[in-house]
DNA sequence: CGCACCGGGTTCTGCCATCTGC
DNA sequence: GCAGATGGCAGAACCCGGTGCG
């Protein structure tokens, strides 16, 4: 999964002189790629001198405003950037356009992250040679970027991006999990290589504290079944496995495997909300007569069950309970709180409709798609009229 | 054939705080 | 003291269908 070997030499080009700290490069650039009049903005009746500070560049605002940017938008967000006298709006319009996305998008990622109109064509063209390493597509990258322009902007440092492709590989990612990283959690790839280590470092250092024999299998489970891991803070991560590993009494294996199972999926939860939820479902199962036993297994089996809000919980068993399910049922068939407390009253009334007998039948029903259920009832309607 | 088990798909940014380098 | 770079935070589920087994 090496990189495609020119965009090396094409990154050690533009460290050597680098848009921030090229006065002759960033003309030279302009020149090169953007129109010929007034290329860019430069401040009114100003030469190669800096405006005075505190001044918006008025050249700049005009761009933005004809360009369809809500400049309010961006003045809230990066005002330094209205203020800077050299920018490459045109350019980095042009870039885009040429990527296939519309001036509606383009507006709306400049509105939103207005330093985007800092980078340089060259290093717009080398970062997107590196995303093109995970997707097949120029639209697919411009969907991200209209979702999150942050991601692909927020950092000048294309090197870094290259190092963090070369090292989440060498974790033993295939190109599909990166593919679903970065599409799922762009932001990762703009991490600090360092930040993204420490996590891995971490995170394998917990397997090896329970016990575990193959922390990097370890770190790819983890990663691949909670893809925002990694763009957590480590005390986050810790926080919830130590309150999880305290408040489940768990043993050193249980919680390995929890870890390495369904469990890596609410690690990223941040910590206040997932206490707030353990103790709102320990209280509300108390209250309908459950053991900690009962508690434990529940989690252990469906950790996704901390997910889920207090209310929504609450109602979403209330409506199971009163449409005759007792909890030794959820318990037992937890994944039936998947569905929308919507869903579940939907079909539960449906299935009263044709007396359907959860005692006898179990409610794994309640846990199929629409389809197969739709069916189901289909069924039962017709066996139900003979 | 019907069912249960199980894993996968979708998804998550936009703001603020803190440093750093000029 | 600036703008840039980067870390970190809050927010909060739902649904589908392949497959293998009886």
């Amino acid at each position: 999964m090496a990189v495609a070997p020119g965009v090396r030499a094409l990154l050690s080009l533009h460290q050597s002189a680098t848009w921030q700290h090229s006065f002759g490069l960033i003309k030279v650039l302009l020149r090169a790629t953007c129109l010929p009049r007034r290329l860019c903005s430069a401040p009114t009746g100003g030469d190669e001198t800096k405006p005075p500070v505190n001044t918006e560049n008025e050249s700049l605002l005009e761009n933005l405003n004809l360009m369809g940017v809500d400049v309010k938008m961006a003045r809230q967000r990066q005002p330094g950037v209205l203020r800077k006298a050299f920018t490459n709006e045109k350019g980095l319009a042009q870039f885009l356009q040429g990527k296939g996305a519309s001036r509606r998008v383009i507006a709306s990622i400049i509105s939103r992250y207005p330093r985007a109109i800092t980078r340089s064509i060259s290093h717009l063209e080398q970062r997107w040679e590196l995303w093109r390493n995970i997707f097949k597509t120029d639209s697919e990258i411009v969907t991200i970027l209209e979702r999150s322009p942050e991601s692909f902007f927020r950092s000048s440092d294309n090197w870094n991006l290259e190092k963090n492709i070369a090292f989440l590989t060498s974790l033993g990612l295939n190109t599909k999990d990166l593919h679903r990283l970065l599409t799922t959690a762009p932001r990762t790839f703009s991490n600090s290589l360092e930040l993204n280590k420490q996590m891995v470092e971490f995170l394998e250092d917990v397997c090896a504290e329970l016990g575990g024999n193959n922390p990097e299998q370890f770190v790819r489970s983890v990663i691949s079944r909670n893809l925002y891991i990694l763009i957590r803070s480590i005390k986050r991560v810790k926080t919830n496995i130590d309150n999880l590993r305290a408040s489940l009494e768990l043993s050193d294996s249980e919680l390995l495997a929890l870890l390495q199972g369904p469990g890596a999926e609410i690690l990223d939860l941040s910590n206040e909300y997932l206490k707030k939820n353990f103790n709102s479902l320990q209280q509300k199962m108390a209250s309908l007569g459950c053991e900690k036993a009962d508690i434990k297994k529940l989690i252990i089996s469906y950790p996704m069950v901390l997910y889920i809000g207090p209310d929504t919980l609450s109602s979403k068993l209330d409506c199971l309970l009163a449409g005759g399910i007792t909890m030794q049922q959820i318990l037992e068939k937890p994944k039936v709180l998947d569905y929308s407390t919507q869903n579940i009253t939907a079909r539960l009334e449906e299935l009263q409709r044709v007396g359907y007998d959860f005692q006898k039948n179990g409610i794994n029903i309640l846990d199929s798609s629409r389809k197969r259920f739709d069916a189901k009832i289909e069924k039962l309607s017709v066996s139900a009229d003979e």
